[in-house]
RNA sequence: GGGAGCGUAGCUCAGUUGGUUCAGAGCGUCUGCCUUACAAGCAGAGGGUCGGGGGUUCGAAUCCCUCCGCUCCCACCA
């Protein structure tokens, strides 16, 4: 078979991906062997794959792969969140595209729209991982809204409110007005923003609501609020303010008559030191409402806009306004000043619109013990954290938990089981029987039709936190006491999960509470942390930026496997990705080596008759040695899940190795064939590096193995066992590096006298140096090797460790540049010799440092010495010239 | 405001318990090569006061202090 000088991804990829999908090689049943699973971080149904997957998807398939190559029963559980907020919003707009008003919908109609959205663009980010070679078993690919996850959702609501956890209340929340739901604190984004600080003049009313001339001033960001105000605050402390007490001021514009209150929280050295409290537009106002027994009034409305009883600019936005009640104030006479400020503002992680404090009724989980039993999960180590830099940041999130706002103001999502009698009781219950039989206890008169069910839905957090369990068992997440399925049992918990530490909160803490509550056992043992993928200007890849590149047309262009390892090169844990793309080609170039090595090696014809050269039997032994020698490295590196370097420590294995010093050293002459015994050593080699290669790259390496020998029907590399070292012998490998030095000192010696390798060259030896293998520097090098005799003055001199080598040269030498050479080396000799023997004179030196580091130091004295008396030596027979 | 982390070659990063000739790797750069697997390649070379300063130690990239620069997380001073 003739094959072309390059690699061609796009005749191979798709053609393999099939035939494992064929053979079910990804699919996982319980058996007897140990199991390694993972679950994916689902992502939005609604995604589409963007480098952050990428990385992601490709560690994970990475460990996959490579547990299954290990000879454990590899699970890697795919699927899809519901992502309320985003997909509803996207099924919105498509909806407002058709002149279709979600207002006008009924909830089951909205639905429908909604499902039927999600059958038709849902979940494509399933099928672009397959191109990536993500090795998950399809078969078991789960929705966190598939009707029995939905179940179990909602039976871990019932089960926690029963336990008294879950309970409802009228609260401050974060208001989205343009998701028009509450989010959790997790998911505002608190971001610098410049506003103004408006200084406002309050005068002080003359106690029947009349404006007396005095006035106090308040720093505002927020002027558009001023109508809700409840009492203006001062710190009782502050001695400026204390003729106020007792003192009532007018609220400019409306002049609303409002008391001047006292209380610590006023810092007296911000702002005026007065503050204007508005309970129903900002959490520590709320407090302080709270504690001063104020009245709440809330002038802004589910969208953001001033309603009636704001009493002016009803209607309006909130931010314009404020532009117009500027200018009101400004006119009234109001407006002492305004300056630049920056703030934090918090903004929705969906929608990114301001988020507005705003007290609605919405459910909560309580957190207290949840948090406490997930803190100590990660504290023990049962749950580690990949880099552990991330165990104070989560010690810090879990000691500071607050009560998780569950309930969300949308329809696409879990439907909170909570049921309204008439007289407003409430009783919750899995479904609409349950709940009757519950209310019928209150009341017996009590019909279904009397049962209203809550209008919100779960946060979706709420149902992918149990995702490690419900995509095996639906039963088991709300029942703690059930016994677990086939599955569960088998593979919970999880082995490693791969994630970004975006989500350490909003997920992972959350799985470890639900894995405690409902498994007893945390979810998984491992949570591999991931960077964030920037450019290589270290900035965030974003649309708007347009510096984030479609993975699929990369893969198109370079090919999976290129892109996969171009990935994975730069990746250690938990630092942020600097992409840039010469990374892929990098992983190309690498493909096309690994391609090369092949065509080569396959295209050798085997000579029965042909003895096996010595430089080849002192390859194969050193390769055998060198091959069980990384194997350790390699899964050194895995076991600490650092991927990067177990890439590197193969790639330079293949590369340097294997392609730049085996296949020379072994290679025959052109036209000839190779002897048997090498021939065989070299294909079980490649076999071996090929399987080394295969979790990075699956693809170039299963075309390869496929076409390396025959292969039954249904034979895969992705099922042969990774390649285990034996014990190997070192200081052969130390020998045979001596012999690439030897090499690479007669490479020198050609390069900077221009002289053609094919030329024959003499090698003189003189000093201990490994006869065994020579063989190698001889073929590798086109030298004859002798014994240095006599005057070496008119030789090319270079030192491997400290043995002399010597290339005579038939014309004559440039004498003043090789003694100022020698001299240069004399000299670096002689100053390293010094510090040398420094330290081994120094007795608290000798007398501390253990015996081992004291040996190396006279060893490097005994090699110094040696050395500078050959350098001695041929210095002077070079003066004699 | 609180917390965490980072700063090592042109770039991206390793560097474990302070101790092998420890100052490294990959990429890039430079030089020479179309050598019959591969120019997406081969052979070779150069390149860093380990952010600055101070300290501990026989010994510091590594530990401590301090200064400078950067990043991230958390946070209710309007």
């Amino acid at each position: 078979m003739e094959l072309p000088a390059k690699y061609d991804p796009a005749l191979t990829e798709d053609k393999w991906y099939a035939y494992w999908l064929e053979n079910k090689f990804f699919h996982s049943e319980p058996d007897g062997r140990e199991p390694y699973t993972v679950v994916i971080p689902p992502p939005n149904v609604t995604g589409i794959l963007h480098m952050g997957h990428v990385l992601n998807n490709t560690l994970n398939d990475v460990l996959v792969r490579k547990a299954r190559m290990d000879g454990k029963n590899a699970c890697w559980v795919p699927g899809t969140d519901h992502a309320s907020i985003a997909t509803e919003n996207k099924v919105v707009q498509k909806l407002a595209a058709e002149g279709i008003k979600k207002e006008d919908l009924t909830r089951e109609e909205f639905l429908a729209h909604a499902w039927e959205w999600k059958e038709k663009h849902g979940g494509i980010i399933l099928s672009q991982l397959r191109k990536l070679g993500a090795s998950c078993d399809w078969d078991r690919t789960k929705f966190t809204m598939d009707p029995d996850l939905s179940e179990a959702v909602i039976s871990t609501f019932v089960y926690f409110y029963n336990k008294g956890y879950i309970y409802r209340g009228v609260r401050m929340v974060n208001w989205d007005p343009v998701g028009l739901t509450a989010v959790s604190d997790e998911e505002v984004v608190h971001k610098d923003t410049v506003s103004k600080f408006y200084h406002l003049r309050y005068f002080i009313s003359d106690g029947n609501g009349n404006p007396t001339d005095k006035y106090i001033i308040i720093a505002t960001t927020r002027p558009e609020t001023i109508m809700a105000d409840a009492a203006i605050c001062i710190n009782p402390e502050d001695e400026r303010y204390h003729w106020l007490k007792g003192k009532k001021v007018l609220i400019p514009l409306i002049n609303k008559e409002i008391p001047i209150i006292e209380d610590g929280y006023v810092a007296m050295d911000f702002g005026t030191g007065c503050l204007k409290v508005t309970p129903a537009h900002d959490v520590n106002d709320y407090e302080i409402g709270i504690r001063h027994n104020l009245p709440v009034l809330d002038i802004i409305d589910d969208h953001g806009r001033l309603n009636e009883k704001a009493q002016i600019l009803v209607g309006e936005d909130r931010f314009d306004a404020r532009k117009k009640i500027v200018a009101m104030l400004q006119e009234a006479g109001n407006l002492e000043k305004m300056e630049d400020y920056t703030s934090p503002v918090g903004y929705s992680e969906r929608t990114n619109a301001v988020i507005e404090p705003k007290l609605s009724m919405q459910w909560f989980l309580k957190m207290g013990d949840l948090a406490k039993d997930a803190l100590e999960a990660v504290e023990s180590g049962n749950v580690k954290l990949i880099p552990d830099k991330y165990r104070n940041t989560y010690r810090h999130w879990m000691e500071n938990v607050r009560d998780w706002c569950i309930s969300r103001q949308l329809w696409w999502g879990q439907r909170i089981p909570a049921y309204y009698l008439p007289d407003g009781q409430v009783v919750v219950a899995e479904n609409a029987e349950k709940a009757l039989e519950l209310a019928q206890q209150i009341d017996a008169n009590l019909t279904a039709a009397d049962l209203r069910q809550d209008d919100d839905v779960l946060d979706t957090w709420f149902s992918s936190w149990l995702w490690p369990i419900s995509v095996f068992d639906t039963n088991k997440a709300g029942h703690p006491e059930a016994q677990p399925n086939a599955d569960l049992a088998y593979y919970y918990p999880t082995n490693d999960l791969v994630t970004g530490p975006d989500i350490l909160f909003f997920w992972v803490a959350r799985m470890i509470m639900a894995g405690n509550e409902f498994m007893n056992d945390v979810p998984f043992r491992n949570v591999y942390l991931t960077g964030i993928v920037r450019d290589k200007l270290g900035r965030k890849m974003s649309k708007t930026l347009g510096n984030s590149p479609d993975p699929l047309d990369l893969i198109e262009k370079y090919g999976a496997d290129a892109v996969r390892l171009g990935m994975l090169l730069c990746s250690s844990a938990g630092n942020d990705i600097l992409y840039d793309e010469s990374q892929i080609e990098q992983g190309r170039n690498f493909n096309n080596k690994v391609w090369n090595a092949f065509r080569l090696v396959t295209g050798w014809n085997v000579d029965d008759a042909a003895q096996q050269p010595e430089a080849s039997a002192v390859a194969v032994k050193w390769f055998d040695a060198k091959l069980s020698q990384i194997i350790e490295t390699v899964e050194g590196h895995f076991s600490k899940f650092r991927i990067s370097d177990a890439l590197m420590a193969i790639y330079k294995l293949f590369w340097d190795d294997f392609c730049a010093w085996y296949l020379e050293a072994v290679k025959p002459a052109y036209g000839a064939g190779i002897d048997r015994a090498t021939y065989d050593a070299t294909i079980g080699f490649f076999d071996s590096l090929l399987k080394m290669i295969h979790p990075i790259m699956p693809f170039i390496t299963e075309e390869l193995w496929q076409n390396m020998a025959e292969r039954k029907a249904g034979e895969t590399i992705m099922n042969q066992r990774y390649p285990q070292a034996k014990p190997y012998d070192t200081d052969f490998i130390t020998k045979f590096e001596m012999a690439c030095e030897a090499v690479a000192g007669v490479r020198n010696v050609r390069q900077s006298k221009n002289i053609s390798p094919r030329e024959a060259l003499e090698l003189k030896v003189k000093g201990d140096f490994p006869a065994e293998v020579l063989p190698v520097a001889v073929k590798l090098a086109n030298v004859t090797v002798g014994e240095a005799e006599g005057d070496m003055s008119t030789a090319q001199r270079f030192m491997v460790r400290t043995v002399e080598m010597f290339v005579p040269m038939t014309g004559l030498i440039n004498v003043e540049e090789e003694v100022a050479k020698l001299e240069a080396e004399l000299a670096y000799q002689q100053k390293f010799l010094e510090s040398v023997r420094k330290k081994l004179s120094n007795e608290r030196f000798v007398a501390n440092a253990p015996e081992a580091v004291v040996a190396v130091e006279r060893k490097k004295e005994a090699d110094s010495l040696s050395k500078i008396e050959s350098i001695t030596a041929s210095l002077k027979a070079l003066r004699k010239n």
